[in-house]
DNA sequence: AATGCTCCCAACCGCTTCTAA
DNA sequence: CTTAGAAGCGGTTGGGAGCAT
């Protein structure tokens, strides 16, 4: 099989694109639409080989790229998302419309995992760190025996759905995503059916991502409730009532505003006292066993889920 | 003004996965 | 079933911008 000489061959120009390539680049697209990526830099008269210019495109040309800051609310999903995915940008990016796989990934590696850190949770596990050390883990938390719980779950959805699965359509290349199925599953009719379905159960017990996710790569140590409401967030366009919503929060200069501090931003006094449990609370939110909580959240309204939200995590 | 340091992000690299023959 | 080609993905890097000294 071995990797394919892409970008090997001599002549290909690298490096930053000039704004002529960009253009070239855009209307052959706009005209042609990408086709394969392989011939397309040849058919387009670019001198450049095709996985740059399928980079390029979907990183940067795109017209449904959403450029800027990154909001709150996004930061807030993509912190959990990142707990129940793990490193898997393009899961992440699937429920961030208009953001892209790299953009995630770069917020991630250069803001959040260290505003996480700031804060005493370790970015792999999402966990607080111990006195033990960050790699340290209790051998089985609850939020462990939940995951369990979910698996089950999981399983058993998977049985039941099998056939409604073929509703949706398959990834573009055929290489869908297993997470990102379920994500979209769990935000379907289908998954709607499902959690109607299991109402007699205990809400714990309900398929949810999550556990698919501890199937998969890692376990995060997110709650399938605190999932629930931020899939429920990313389908709306729900504001919370955090008092500066609206600050736009990229890096860490531009937080001092709202209180959320950077990796180097001395200048975030106040979030000294803000409350490190109250985050800790949004990354693990069922700390005992018993999830009835979520009962109380008929139909997981999106009023109440964004109060809750803001509640227990005042970014 | 010059230099060094840090951070950010666009782009690259190489591996994995999927499809079609 | 096997294999080659193509695309997607995640990790990494390098250069530029901004800031501090």
């Amino acid at each position: 099989m071995g990797r394919t000489p892409c970008c090997d061959k001599k002549g290909l120009k690298k490096g930053p694109w000039a704004p002529e390539e960009d253009e070239i680049l855009i209307n052959y697209i706009k005209k042609n639409g990408h086709g394969s990526w392989r011939s397309l830099p040849r058919l387009a008269g670019l001198l450049r080989c095709g996985k740059s210019c399928r980079l390029r495109w979907t990183n940067y040309l795109r017209p449904d790229i959403k450029r800027g800051p990154f909001t709150v609310e996004e930061e807030k999903l993509v912190i959990q998302l990142h707990s129940i995915l793990g490193n898997r940008w393009a899961a992440i990016s699937a429920q961030l419309p208009g953001r892209t796989d790299n953009e995630i990934k770069n917020l991630w590696n250069t803001y959040l995992k260290k505003r996480l850190v700031w804060m005493g949770i370790d970015p792999e596990t999402h966990e607080p760190f111990t006195s033990c050390g960050p790699t340290t883990k209790a051998p089985a938390s609850p939020a462990t025996r939940h995951m369990a719980q979910w698996e089950s779950a999981r399983l058993e959805a998977e049985a039941r759905l099998s056939r409604e699965s073929l509703l949706f359509n398959p990834h573009p290349h055929g290489k869908s995503s297993e997470s990102d199925y379920f994500l979209r599953l769990w935000n379907s009719e289908v998954g709607e059916s499902f959690r109607k379905l299991n109402g007699g159960q205990k809400a714990g017990s309900q398929g949810s991502p999550v556990s698919q996710a501890s199937s998969s790569t890692k376990c995060g140590s997110v709650s399938a409730a605190t999932m629930e409401v931020c899939l429920k967030l990313s389908g709306s366009s729900t504001q919370t009532s955090n008092q500066n919503n609206d600050t736009k929060c990229k890096t860490s200069k531009s937080c001092t505003e709202d209180g959320i501090a950077g990796s180097d931003s001395s200048s975030c006094s106040e979030l000294d006292d803000a409350p490190d449990t109250a985050f800790q609370l949004l990354l693990d939110f069922p700390i005992n066993d018993d999830m009835s909580f979520l009962e109380n959240f008929d139909n997981y309204g999106i009023a109440t889920s964004s109060a809750m939200l803001t509640e227990i995590c005042p970014l």
